[in-house]
DNA sequence: CGGCTGCTTGATTACGCTCAAGATTAGTGG
DNA sequence: CCACTAATCTTGAGCGTAATCAAGCAGCCG
């Protein structure tokens, strides 16, 4: 088989990510970027990549290579504290980048592992920073991520630090629902890809809390909730009990 | 008076900054970048400003113009909770670099305010990502900073979510001795520029929490503690009680 | 079908909050 | 400089929320 012949087989096979008709576009990372500086980002992009359900993309401790936004499915961060429990520091969901906590020493101080299957796009960073350089909106967009991150999880931390267990969950289903709006998914109807244990771990509280606060929503009508599923039948009570929502700037309504 | 003359005062007031010889350089934004290219940062500076005690350098809701790098004293960051209450989401020693959250919509998310006279170096942004463009070795080091904002918070989460009360106030104490020590200060023996509330506040716990801390820290025999003025008398058994340091990472010897 | 993991529900406990009062310090003006 | 007031801090008592402990249930996969 020719060079040619396996560059095609890449092609073809739609491993090669095209940012310019990504229907991720304005959530991810080429959003303010020129059309013309696109080809150059692109032509950084390592092939694209399926992840297996609880397959890792990198661990805690890992040299920082490459930079990653989620194309399809799910991934949580996560670290561990002294005693080597977990402690889960996000979800993230298409057109989220993860691994920008690893520039300041090179080194992955989380890990990440899918909770499905999934699919990212891989970015040497070096390379990355490199193409920054020159194009001038794509080193704004990558100032604007780190900053957006840095702005949620301040709000995170209201959420720990204020919030009792009924408004922390709330919070938590707001920001899921506005993200999966802002993806084009329905906003009231959705899956949860991770394990209410995941979510208590990340929302600091117990899996028996956060399983009675699941079972009280439902009592109270303000959500149906079958396994993974979620249908949210009454938002505007839901985002009441939330206070404000935690991933996301919300509407000055509260 | 003359234009010249004018220009004079500020350069004789000590106004003018100079980052070639700041004794923050290896903490602060110009680390990394060559001495050569140090005038062209210094140049953007505006003249050094001093704060009074509970003055503002700018409030939530503010549109972003200028990142703050605080030269002496100390700053605390907050925002308001939907019901009014504060929320404390840091507190910024020398070297550190404030509003960086405020990049994402060009709006500071939290007010800042400083907890004791204090001197800030103020930067347009604007002209500062301009620069970073001509620059690598600063627009690396604006990665690594908020990189190392994200990692630092991820590491708070932690605390709010997995520690108890005692792990609070501890972790919290190590990640002030370390940092004061950084800074060439005694890593042992240090003010706190704080309120007890505005660290309960910070730790997510209750004032009196927080007094009654300090207390038993006290009768424990770990540090001695008058008003303000803390003595940390074994530091390696404060160490063991925060389990792992919030804000610096820590040699792994716990 | 059996074993496993994840989820739910109940009973009890404990950590830290709230309420309350007093003590110490800081700030202000005569 | 001292008196007065306000703010901050400390300490105590009682309570409430969510954790822990324990058991049963449901879904999933070999």
């Amino acid at each position: 088989m020719s060079d040619n012949a396996s560059k095609n087989i890449v092609s073809i096979s739609g491993l090669k990510q095209a940012c310019k008709h990504c229907s991720l576009h304005d959530l991810c990372l080429p959003m303010g970027v020129d059309d013309s500086d696109l080809d150059a980002l692109e032509s950084l992009l390592k092939p694209r990549r399926p992840v297996q359900r609880n397959e890792h993309l990198y661990r805690a401790g890992d040299r920082l290579t490459s930079i990653y936004a989620v194309r399809s499915g799910s991934v949580k961060t996560y670290s561990l504290t002294n005693d080597g429990r977990e402690q889960i520091t996000g979800f993230h969901l298409p057109g989220e980048l993860i691994g920008l906590d690893a520039i300041n020493d090179n080194t992955h101080p989380c890990s990440a592992r899918a909770l499905e299957t999934s699919s990212v796009c891989e970015m040497p960073f070096d390379q990355l920073e490199h193409l920054a350089m020159r194009i001038p909106g794509l080193q704004h967009q990558l100032f604007r991520i780190m900053s957006r991150e840095l702005k949620s999880d301040e709000q995170f931390m209201t959420l720990l630090g204020k919030k009792n267990a009924d408004e922390r969950l709330a919070s938590f289903l707001v920001g899921l629902s506005n993200r999966f709006k802002e993806r084009g998914y329905s906003a009231t109807e959705f899956n949860l890809s991770m394990s209410r244990n995941d979510i208590a771990n990340y929302l600091g509280l117990a899996v028996e809390t956060v399983s009675r606060l699941f079972s009280r929503l439902q009592d109270d009508g303000i959500m149906t909730v079958d396994r993974k599923l979620i249908h949210i039948t009454d938002l505007s009570r839901l985002n009441q009990l939330a206070g404000v929502s935690c991933d996301k700037p919300m509407n000055r309504t509260g």
